[in-house]
DNA sequence: GGCAAAACTGCAAGCGCTTGCAGTAAATTT
DNA sequence: AAATTTACTGCAAGCGCTTGCAGTTTTGCC
């Protein structure tokens, strides 16, 4: 690996400041200014300047910015998961538009185990990072105590906690709009797949808005048929066994995420069932795969990619030094597509 | 937000090394090798150093460990994107990996643009990165260039390149186990539907090995039989429409990942197409999904989470001293599921 | 032409940690 | 008991940048 040097650059190594600052003859302080406040120097030193550091290839090193600045332009990120779409794709948008703004993302998963979250907050905060965005408000005690201290602007996404400010979509309502949707299609018996509901707060709310709906038609959602899974295909597969082997099987399942739903229609499939005929299944979320799987998937829309967009501008607003807490509610909308039917009475025996 | 404060600790800040040696009445010197070489002080002092570092919540401040020690623990990665379920798996088992080894992962995406390359590497190593992770061998000079500049540990991922480390697989075999699956069924009339090759290694080699195995029996694969499209389900059903509407439609198809395949399985579908009677399908990737489509997706294996995985631990070695190119070829296999038949022929008039 | 204001630029003190080198005390050796 | 080692610990010099403050020029204005 050969490098440029430059006759009077100090070593092979990577250029400095100073080198900089020597070849066009100001000082560190005038090249520092230059590159960071243009219009702060004067227009002929800040054309040296820049000559200068483009001769050089120089860039400035991050570690000594931050050092000396107290800011790294580093953001944090922790979700439940890369492996899943929706966060995959929230990550992708916050990355874009923080990259627009001269931010790096640093991303770490505690893949659904809320016990790791204080250790990675930990790592994180002692990487230097500026802000950070966090999924949901459930958060250990610890790491609410962290997370006091760090001092940095936290956005908290999908849920809100009047600590932090937030980009939030209504699980509840998105719960309620698919129970609704059911209800109204004269389901009564309703089956729920979801997640882990003890470390999943968007889950929590998603099963609450769910059972809302159905108690306001006068109906009851057991416990017995909210079916709690892994979110993949297979969870929704096995969801879906499970609920069509109970004693009196739903004639619908509304599904947590929209992972689930399409492994309940695979599962259906599987089985010779016909969809939307024998079953109605609703999922939340509205993957591209909804609208292509076969039916296609009757769901929920929530803006996963503008989830990302919005925290990114939350959080560079603050680093800008907003004051007062920003909460982003994001709309929710019920697609119906035709994985879902009336219900058709079965004759008596 | 308060802050816990020490009586003789600087301010309310964040404690530094100073605070936590004068707590334990030792030098700074001595607290950082405590800390970072807990072998070379004595038990005593150690435990008394460990001591005051917790009493204080006391942790590292990165940047300035960065600068001193000219390590930032820090690896950078660059994807064209994280709204793809590959590179999300990778990336994912590649964090995983690394923050066990007490390394974070600063992720960038550059939207299958390679023009952007060279500017997002910039940042990553203006921001200091101890190493990199990089996607595919193309690269453009310029980025080339900064790479061999920067003088740090690259990890190439799916191709390999003779300058740097790579953990691969074998696109050229995984198209060719593609298509001579589908040429040992007896079909002729093959087409293929892909990305954008101009900006993607992987599908061209996965092409080319799609091609070669036509030509091993005597076939050709026109180029007018190759459809390049979006990595999206919309895509594959864009493709799939347009290699049916030609003058004569391949009775089978071989699609460069399975997004694209199960695209095209919705698209037959749509169309009334029994899959695989009427056309067979075969993808590379194996996502989760494709045994979980109906019918359940013929593909080649490819061990997206290994690779991940193996790139961390390629960097990890590298960056503890290994010398020598490191090279891991990861094994492509044919899995043979529902969405591929033997040929049956058309009677004639 | 002289003076105040405005526009630049440089000085120098850090930011919080690491690490080569030197010093001291304790353990071994002879 | 003296001479070596060995085992720790401290000193102090940075790492490469930012920024408050204090010059030094220029410019504007009467």
């Amino acid at each position: 690996m050969q490098s440029i040097t430059w006759s009077g650059m100090a070593t092979g190594l990577r250029p400095t400041l100073m080198d900089v600052a020597k070849l066009s003859g100001v000082s560190a302080a005038t090249v520092s200014r230059a590159l960071a406040r243009p219009d702060m120097v004067n227009r002929m030193t800040l054309e040296r300047v820049s000559k200068a550091a483009e001769t050089l290839g120089y860039f400035p090193a991050g570690a000594a910015r931050a050092l000396a600045s107290g800011r790294s332009r580093v953001i944090g990120a922790i979700v439940p998961t890369l492996d899943n779409a929706i966060f995959a794709r929230a990550l992708q948008t916050l990355q874009g538009e923080l990259s627009a703004s001269g931010y790096q993302l640093i991303v770490a998963s505690n893949d659904y185990n809320p016990g790791a979250e204080a250790a990675i907050l930990r790592a994180l905060l002692a990487q230097g990072v500026d802000g950070l965005m966090l999924v949901g408000a459930d958060r250990s005690p610890e790491a609410l105590a962290i997370l006091a201290r760090a001092n940095i602007p936290v956005v908290l996404t999908w849920c809100a906690h009047p600590l932090f400010d937030a980009v939030t979509v209504d699980n509840h309502r998105a719960g309620w709009l698919a129970a609704r949707h059911l209800v109204e299609l004269g389901h009564r018996q309703i089956g729920v797949i979801t997640g882990a509901l003890m470390v999943n707060d968007r889950q929590r709310l998603r099963v609450a808005g769910i059972r809302s709906a159905l108690e306001d038609s006068g109906l009851v959602l057991p416990e017995s048929s909210v079916m709690q899974q892994l979110f993949t295909l297979a969870g929704g597969r096995s969801g879906c066994a499970a609920l069509l082997s109970m004693h009196t099987p739903p004639t619908a399942i509304v599904c947590g995420i929209d992972i689930l739903a399409v492994g309940c229609l695979a599962e259906a499939h599987a089985r010779g069932m016909n969809i939307p005929d024998e079953l109605s299944v609703v999922g939340i979320d509205n993957l591209d795969m909804a609208a292509h799987v076969s039916p296609s998937l009757t769901t929920v829309h929530v803006p996963t990619a503008r989830i990302g967009e919005v925290a990114a501008q939350t959080l560079i607003r603050r680093l800008e030094g907003w004051e007062g807490r920003i909460v982003e509610d994001l709309p929710v909308e019920l697609v119906v597509r035709q994985s879902t039917r009336r219900l058709v009475e079965k004759n008596g025996g």
